[in-house]
RNA sequence: CGCGGGAUGGAGCAGUCUGGCAGCUCGUUGGGCUCAUAACCCAAAGGUCGCAGGUUCAAAUCCUGCUCCCGCAACCA
């Protein structure tokens, strides 16, 4: 039986349209997936959104519409979305589903059976224009840190969580499990600033306003955003439904991808919770950060939104996964320009990886009328040299996608790309064919078979681009792993195509920079 | 003294955990090649690795102090 692998994306706030960010987050679970199937691991991801709460009701009350009638129009464009970026999730959740509502009531009654609910009185700064609460330390000048306007102390009767009861256990279990927040500097943060001072319990409910899942005998209560969000990921396999086996087979969870403003749920609550419902906990969580503008957060009033479809509409799917992908560093925000993307597109997509496969097809057809050789009879240093640098780079490729630094795996990608340019410069193919046709032979194998290569790795990011290489160069290829380790997957008499077919067609640096800055400004 | 992070050639980054010649991409300059998408390959210029001290045979990396920038600060995801 295949070892499981079951990844996840947060649940996403439909508050507004999606951006890049969301985007990328959705796709490097996507690629991170893809990579494991690969590998050969039977793979679940989930995806879903987060659909109730307050802000909801305000964004649906603005549009004269019901909650649900936005949530509906949310839980569509968000599948739109995935399918415009070929997502390949296997479950999309929506926290308004019938079976998470009725699991999730299951689920609270198991914690006031457990007596770990309790009611008790929120009292905190609530700004009545933002409808939402405030700590001391988060007022500025005793003003409401999001529209400066004056804040009222506010009493709330509200159900908690008793998250204090839990403190030893979860502070415990980090002990054991150092590594369960990545990256450390994440789980740092949460330590110094909410578990180290003591926890404080959790208020789970609120009762000035109805749109989500009431509480069980207190129905003028609605749970608030965390218990019923972080249930998602179990709700989803059918926990506490008649059908569980799909929890059976894939939980836990192997990695939940999320966002590093929403690590700490994910760092104390939703261990917390599970641990009180007697269940396993995931075995990672990884906060990545995000993309962010030159002059600061992205925001619709400075002007410098980028929306994925943008990308996509004009460059390509393959293309802006690649640069979202590749620009994102494991721990730190990246920064998205315009001028970067452009550059970036030419030199990596257009000048290295499209313009190899269009060199050596171009080759193939004039020094062998398109048959790639496949009788090879002797092995230069040249090739040796390229076959040695290939494998110490799949293995680091390996290494960094093992521990999700999905950048630096596209890096060791590109440097087997480069190389092989290299390679063709080295071993002069344009001279071989006047003097030595056996390590003419040689060579025009090596590129195809390393395109080969290159394109089974492509797969995970760049799916429809990995394809095309193989289609253009002809190989049959399932594109697994094994493959990937193999050389002698070509067939004889394997003829490629007769006019190469750019991957990607070098861009106008100067025409689409302004391009893309006018979509920002005009979003 | 709230907390975490960052500061590395013109730009963007890796390297810091585990000390050992400062590396990558883009850009610039010069050269090469002609299979290819004016693409590719080679070479050069360019950095006292934020500042000041300390430990060490050896510090971008470890320790101390400081400056500037970003983010977070428990109920807005």
């Amino acid at each position: 039986m295949k070892e499981t692998f079951y990844i996840t994306t947060p649940i996403y706030y439909p508050s507004g349209r999606f951006h890049i960010g969301t985007a990328y987050c959705t796709v490097l679970t996507d690629s991170i997936k893809r990579y494991k199937e690969l590998k050969g691991y039977d793979c679940f991801m989930l995806t879903g959104l987060d659909e109730h709460g307050q802000k909801i009701q305000t964004v649906a009350e603005k549009n004269g519409i019901t909650p649900k009638e936005h949530v509906d129009n949310m839980a569509k464009q968000a599948k739109e979305l995935w399918n415009l970026m070929d997502i390949k999730y296997d479950k999309f959740i929506r926290t308004t589903d019938d079976y998470h509502i009725e699991a999730v009531e299951k689920i609270v009654q198991k914690f006031i059976d457990n007596g770990d609910i309790y009611k008790g009185v929120y009292e905190d700064w609530y700004c009545m224009p933002c409808e939402n609460y405030f700590t001391d330390t988060q007022l500025i000048d005793g003003k409401c840190p999001d529209c400066g306007r004056e804040v009222k102390k506010m009493k709330e009767e509200s159900y908690f969580f008793n998250m204090k009861k839990y403190q030893d256990w979860l502070v415990k279990f980090y002990e054991e499990n150092p590594n369960f927040i990545e990256p450390e500097s994440r789980k740092n943060e949460i330590f110094n600033n909410f578990i180290n001072p003591g926890l404080e319990d959790l208020c789970i409910s609120r009762s000035s306003f109805d749109w989500g899942i009431k509480m069980p005998n207190d129905p003028k209560h609605v749970l608030y955003v965390w218990l019923d969000a972080l249930t998602n990921y179990i709700t989803a396999l059918g926990y506490m439904s008649d059908d569980d086996s799909l929890f059976k087979k894939y939980w836990p969870a192997d990695l939940h991808v999320v966002g590093k403003e929403i690590i700490r749920f994910h760092g104390i609550y939703w261990p917390i919770f599970l641990h009180a419902l007697g269940l396993e906990l995931p075995k990672k969580i990884y906060a990545h950060s995000w993309i962010v503008m030159k002059d600061g957060k992205m925001s619709k009033s400075v002007g410098n939104v980028i929306y994925p479809e943008t990308l996509i509409e004009r460059y390509g799917l393959d293309a802006t996964k690649y640069y979202l992908l590749r620009l994102m560093s494991f721990d730190k925000d990246s920064m998205f320009t315009p001028e970067d993307f452009v550059e970036r597109y030419n030199s990596d997509l257009a000048n290295d990886l499209g313009n190899l496969l269009n060199r050596t097809i171009g080759m193939m057809n004039k020094y062998f009328d398109g048959i790639i050789p496949t009788n090879i009879t002797i092995n230069t240093d040249f090739d040796e040299q390229l076959e040695v640098f290939i494998k110490e780079k799949i293995n680091s490729f390996e290494r960094n996608m093992d521990t999700y630094h999905v950048s630096n795996a596209l890096i060791d990608l590109w440097s087997i790309i480069s190389r092989t340019n290299k390679y063709i410069d080295e071993t002069s193919p344009w001279i071989l064919v006047k003097e030595d046709t056996e390590k003419l032979k040689s060579v025009m194998f090596h590129l195809a078979e390393t395109l080969r290569k290159i394109a089974i790795l492509l797969k995970p990011f760049m799916y429809n681009t990995s394809i095309s290489i193989l289609n253009q160069l002809n190989i049959d290829e399932e594109g697994t792993w094994e493959s990937l380790l193999s050389s002698n997957i070509i067939n004889e008499n394997t003829k490629v195509i007769e006019k190469g077919e750019p991957l990607f067609v070098r861009l106008d640096k100067d025409e689409e920079i302004e391009y893309i800055k006018n979509k920002m400004k005009n979003n």
